[in-house]
DNA sequence: CTCCGGGATGACAACGTTGTCAAATTAGCA
DNA sequence: TGCTAATTTGACAACGTTGTCATCCCGGAG
């Protein structure tokens, strides 16, 4: 910026009304500043600026995912991607794996970057080291996963709602010995996910068998070899309500290798890709990642425009797609 | 900081030594410091940090894709995040959506943010602009496709083998009318496989009929109607080469509502999640997303670290996967 | 002709940190 | 005891920028 503003000739502070673009500056030196950027590719530097600033903002703001590389993580990703670029901010992004140290460090992390804000899905159980953050002015807003210890606003897929539409979905149709693989019982939604299973049993008066049920699954193995180990069950279960995308494959597959996609039913939790080119198609109730992004991100951007009512908690509704594996009758 | 150093007594740079683990500081002034440091939730300005620094060095990089929400640029960050990890560097991420401003906006934003190094995705074809941050000393490493007017570490897929590969395995398996889809020919990964396409015809001394080709294709729903209109033509082709993931995807839609997905073979270039559960299994020539973001992300280090020998070009096979689809005899 | 107001411009300090170098303290040794 | 060397600590400037305030110049009013 010196030598800019050696080149122009003018003083450093002209140059920085240029590149701010404040009023006062007559248009002869604007152009000579203008043609000295030019020549020099001089680049601003966002740091030193947002150091200086009162507002202090880095135009920046931190994201923290199960994993970046998953499609669910991927399309909120990308959906507050799309809320942020029209501010001109951008996204700093990690991925926690379940692991709570993790967490913590990439909160620490985008701390020391000053992030202006922090959107987390989180996989800790306690959340009040958050409030450190909050103190010094960082909004922040949960995806996915509430928080633990800590009052702050939300966005959640209406699991138990969900999840109980999936299963009535499979009792409308006849079933009655219906099995559930869950995924780990301390994530927040899977526990949810399976309350709905129980809750949605208990209100059809149907009795819940604590045989068809599988709790702490990890991955599409693990719950290929339990449904193969369901299946091989007398009485066997009619249908099958797996309450993650996993889970959903996983099954998928056990029915396959038993021959059975077409005897028996299956509702997953979540969508899957290519879910309706298999056959039968995948009935799903759909979570919309999309617009969890995309309010997550305008609720964060209004908490930075200056609004400081309450804390917010937004569900976004899930969908039931019907594509023929939930539609199978005992 | 200067509260910190105020509350244990002693001088700025003291506790800037602490914070360093620079040598020569007593365990006793080290623990007092420590103490006020937890005490007054003291975080680290990284910004200021890296202005100051001889280095300048943000532990941050910029990672430029084409859509961070698609499957294959997700893979490709996490892998790159793997990387970065390890060294506590964090990763910005811009999605471009094939628009060619909009990566000289996001370099620009990088720029601006002093990232210490960039992994780009491009989109646009001429890279002569990215000159200023060479010469600024950011490494830059180009990923899935090549830089246009400027040297620069690359890491590819082998595109052209592996287009060769998927056509040489339909025409092994009898085919003679081969049926191609491809994306728009400005991208050069897309021209690349078309290209391969033609000299594997031509290796094989099978004239090439302009009337079974599709080019500048996007999307699902725009390959799936030109199926469509290919599997109508007489005589129809025997067999469909598919060189983009959502190609094959509007290609096996457009089989299935014909009935012809036992009688067509398709290969698809790239895989896709769940292909093995459809029936039949497509066959694709599979892509190693997490390879390549490994490699990039590494190539990136190694310059990071100081490595100024001449750029690299790296080029990551791919593998042929077959499921059925391909396997089909006419 | 003087004085005032307003717009354009610049000098300087400050943001939070670290590199440099000098000062202060301690230990070691003749 | 006196001197040196090593170790620990701090004062200060500087990184690249912007907020504050002073200065300068001009035209117009009195």
């Amino acid at each position: 910026m010196r030598e800019v503003a050696a080149l122009a000739g003018v003083s450093l502070k002209t140059v920085s009304r240029v590149i701010n673009a404040e009023p006062g500056v007559s248009p002869e030196l604007a152009a000579r500043v203008g043609a000295a950027i030019q020549r020099l590719a001089y680049r601003h530097n966002l740091w030193a600026s947002s150091l200086r600033r009162t507002d202090g903002k880095s135009a920046t703001i931190g994201l923290i995912l199960e994993d970046i590389g998953n499609p669910f993580s991927a399309t909120l990703h990308r959906a507050i991607e799309d809320v942020a670029v029209k501010r001109g901010v951008l996204v700093l992004a990690g991925s926690l794996e379940e692991d709570e140290d993790r967490e913590r460090e990439l909160v620490s992390a985008f701390a020391s970057r000053r992030v202006d804000g922090l959107v987390i899905m989180p996989a800790s159980h306690d959340h009040s080291y958050l409030l450190n953050e909050r103190k010094a002015g960082t909004p922040i807003v949960f995806v996915d996963r509430p928080p633990a210890f800590l009052d702050a606003d939300t966005v959640l897929t209406d699991n138990l709602g969900g999840a109980r539409r999936g299963v009535r979905h499979l009792v409308e149709h006849g079933h009655q010995r219906i099995a559930c693989l869950v995924d780990l019982q301390s994530i927040q939604t899977a526990a949810l996910r399976y309350q709905g299973y129980r809750e949605e049993l208990e209100a059809r008066n149907l009795t819940l068998d604590p045989g068809l049920v599988r709790l702490d699954l990890r991955g599409i193995e693990h719950a290929e070899a339990e449904v193969m180990e369901l299946l091989a069950q007398r009485p066997a279960p009619t249908a099958i309500f797996a309450a993650q995308n996993l889970l959903t494959i996983g099954a998928c597959r056990a029915l396959r290798r038993r021959g059975l996609h077409h005897q028996v039913a299956l509702v997953g939790f979540d969508d899957i890709l290519l879910a309706d080119l298999l056959d039968p198609g995948i009935t799903v109730v759909a979570q919309d990642p999309a617009a969890m992004g995309r309010t997550a991100a305008e609720l964060l951007f209004v908490r930075l425009d200056g609004d400081r009512t309450p804390t917010v908690h937004r569900v976004i509704p899930t969908r039931l797609i019907e594509r023929g594996s939930g539609e199978i009758t005992p």
